[in-house]
DNA sequence: TGTACATCAGTGAACGCGCGTTCACTGATGTAC
DNA sequence: TGTACATCAGTGAACGCGCGTTCACTGATGTAC
């Protein structure tokens, strides 16, 4: 018999280098979600490690690269839980599937809000996301662009409340384009702007804006969710 | 003739302090829109007026003090933009002063948006603002509180769009005591909904969530804003 | 199966930087008589 | 109006801290023969 290479025949090394490496990025994500994503440091993660600050940069070769993982993984993690809780519901529930993104988005915000701070608050200084965050950014969209779709596909549009512009048409030709379907002007400015009330929503809640305002918050999102509905 | 203390007669010195006090802020207030309010930092704004960094510390006794006035300075100059642009408007015209709302802190933003995140984006890590914050901040909601407040007074809010759960009126209850005016539950969500919807589509904008997906920006606001609309 | 060499992980010291804040001191300004 | 003292602004050095990143080196692991 040809000799052949075992193939999951990984080296001590490979098993040691994996290991190591998502034991850093755990790390890593603890710390940020204790002290915000502008705070996250190389020489903090190797301590708690109990390594030298330079060994890090054999696994990362900056605090950026370091950085930038996170916020794949975050943004992946967001998107795992939107997806899974979005197919639990009945494809034709579109109104329920809205809700439970909302409901889902906020949840996981609200017990990781450094984590929403790091995809949704002010920038991290000094630090450009690369290309690479792009696709998992995508995801978390991509749950509420299919929700539209599917509705679209349904025929089950809601009427339009108001007369859109016709200057519309061309403002959303991207949006359309990456939706990758011919959505109705309306529609897709219903979707839009659901997301961004959404976000809205929980960047009022979490940085503490409704302090004086709202008390009971778990409700007060319900109410909000629901009046932004791109489905109603 | 009694000798009276001449009322404006100012010291030499108490002229300079004021200038002084004035010269820190202006410059840091410069500074943190160029890096972010995170990277403020009393050494770079005394290096920037040539004196020794421990001189400012005769003006601000720590940096969070400076950061506490920039962002009263701040909030104050946003509800001062909107205030007026309110003014300019007919009183009546309801959904006028709503856009105008929107348009205004929309290009305030826009042309400062470091200030923007200042007071919308994360929490500065490790400053947490103090009481003497709030009064501005709520300068900058009271023009749409107001509008709320005219809405109901005229009679004229809009029929609700669908049912509002009892469950609101006590989960409301915070918010109809600040406003100091008891609006219908509809009116109030319609408000506070708007205003999340606001604060999201520009933190979606500023901080680059649209990237892809919009290019026009001032078409695309204002058909978000349109439909954001409380009074509609 | 054993040996010789190449690869890699991890170390500790160092570079160069920046920060907030304190302190003793100097010299100018203000005030009370 | 002049003098004596008190107040205040500003300085420069220092404390103590933390950071990202590089580098020459050691010792362990892997690989080719």
């Amino acid at each position: 018999m040809a000799s052949m290479p075992e193939p999951a025949a990984l080296t001590a090394r490979a098993v040691a280098r994996r290991e190591l490496t998502s034991a850093i990025v755990a790390v890593a994500r603890r710390q940020m979600a204790e002290i915000g994503p502008a705070q996250l440091s190389v020489r903090a993660v190797a301590r708690e490690l109990n390594m030298a600050s330079s060994a890090v940069y054999r696994y990362f070769p900056s605090r950026d690269e370091l950085l930038t993982e996170l916020l794949v993984i975050i943004y992946d993690e967001l998107a795992d839980a939107t997806e899974q809780a979005d197919a639990r519901r009945r494809r034709g529930d579109f109104s329920g599937r809205w809700l439970t993104l909302a409901r889902t988005t906020r949840s996981w915000a609200v017990s990781h809000p450094q984590d929403y701070a790091l995809l949704y608050g002010s920038p991290v200084p000094g630090y450009a996301a690369p290309e690479r965050t792009i696709p998992p950014a995508a995801r978390v969209t991509a749950v509420l662009i299919r929700l539209l779709r599917d509705v679209h596909r349904a025929g089950a549009v809601p009427a339009a409340r108001e007369r859109v512009p016709r200057s519309a048409h061309r403002t959303l030709a991207s949006f359309r384009q990456a939706v990758g379907e011919d959505l109705p002007d309306d529609l897709a400015l219903r979707g839009l702007t659901a997301w961004g009330g959404l976000i809205g929503a929980l960047t009022l809640e979490l940085f503490g804006h409704l302090q004086n305002v709202i008390t009971d918050h778990d409700t007060y999102f319900d109410l909000v969710a629901r009046r932004l509905s791109p489905v109603l």
